[in-house]
DNA sequence: ATCCGGACCTGGTCGC
DNA sequence: TGCGACCAGGTCCGGA
């Protein structure tokens, strides 16, 4: 589910919830993909501050300089109330609300930070592709002597995070370059391509309130789907007609580092 | 240091 | 209708 555009589409939809004071934590079970810290139900009595976002983390501030990290995994989300036997963290509110993690596959994180946002998960963690400090430059020098496929690279959070592997696919298409091309071998124009394009996937992304696959696993918060998926130019169309005006060939699939990747083979090289 | 494959989980789909 | 095989948005870790 949760690449940059889902993670920063639930951050928002969270929003709400800031200025609330936390009544109760309930944990339904004692671990996701990590054991829950045992003090997690420290987060009771304090209010909710604010909410950040750092790769695909969500950082709920709390008051006392207490930071609720959260990883949706791959098919974790918040919501409002009760969905049924995967729901595992229940957090009520003083004034009646609830903010419900339901995660089937229990790929998610749960842990808490006290004093800033030093983690070991964030520690090695890139640069934000929708920052200032990420452009074309930083990124060509961060593939240069890399012997890796440019989309395995992209899925590489060193490199540069948020990136998973719908909009991988997308980006790299929109850019005209194949997935298959090795990481050293991209030119700096190729770069600057790959950077402009994963910019404009993932701020579009974010203004259609994040992608739904066909299993409709990502909701917003408040329970709507995604648009995104609707605008997928390759991801999941092998064997379909590329989008490309004028060009006949169809999308293909191959398997990369264990993930699939798909792609025009004559819009792409 | 770099790269790859396995591991962690449940559930949906497809073919027999 | 049932069952096994395979696939899925992420990322940590161990071994080569």
């Amino acid at each position: 589910m949760p690449e940059l555009p889902e993670v920063e589409t639930v951050r928002r939809g969270l929003l709400i919830h800031v200025g609330k004071r936390i009544l109760s934590v309930e944990l339904n079970r004692p671990d996701l993909r990590f054991p829950f810290p045992e003090d997690m139900d420290s987060i009771a009595g304090h209010k909710i501050l604010g909410i950040d976002r750092r790769a695909k983390y969500l950082l709920i501030r709390l008051e006392n300089d207490l930071t609720w990290l959260a990883h949706l995994g791959m098919t974790g989300r918040f919501g409002h109330s009760l969905e049924g036997k995967h729901d595992h963290v229940v957090v009520d509110f003083v004034d009646g609300s609830r903010l419900v993690y339901t995660d089937p596959r229990r790929f998610g994180i749960k842990d808490l930070i006290r004093g800033g946002s030093n983690h070991p998960l964030l520690d090695h963690l890139g640069p934000e592709p929708l920052g200032d400090e990420w452009n074309a430059q930083y990124l060509h020098e961060s593939l240069r002597a890399r012997n890796i496929s440019i989309k395995t690279a992209l899925l590489d959070q060193k490199i540069i995070v948020g990136i998973g592997n719908i909009y991988a696919s997308e980006i790299l298409f929109r850019a005209g370059i194949s997935p298959r091309r090795l990481a050293k071998n991209i030119s700096k124009k190729q770069a600057t391509a790959i950077h402009d394009e994963t910019r404009t996937v993932l701020l579009t992304a974010i203004e259609a309130g994040g992608s739904t696959l066909r299993d409709g696993q990502f909701r917003q918060v408040d329970g709507t789907l995604g648009y995104f998926p609707h605008e997928f130019a390759v991801y999941d169309r092998e064997g379909e007609e590329c989008i490309s005006l004028g060009c006949s060939n169809w999308i293909q699939r191959v398997v990369q580092s264990g993930r699939s990747t798909f792609y025009c083979g004559s819009c792409q090289r």
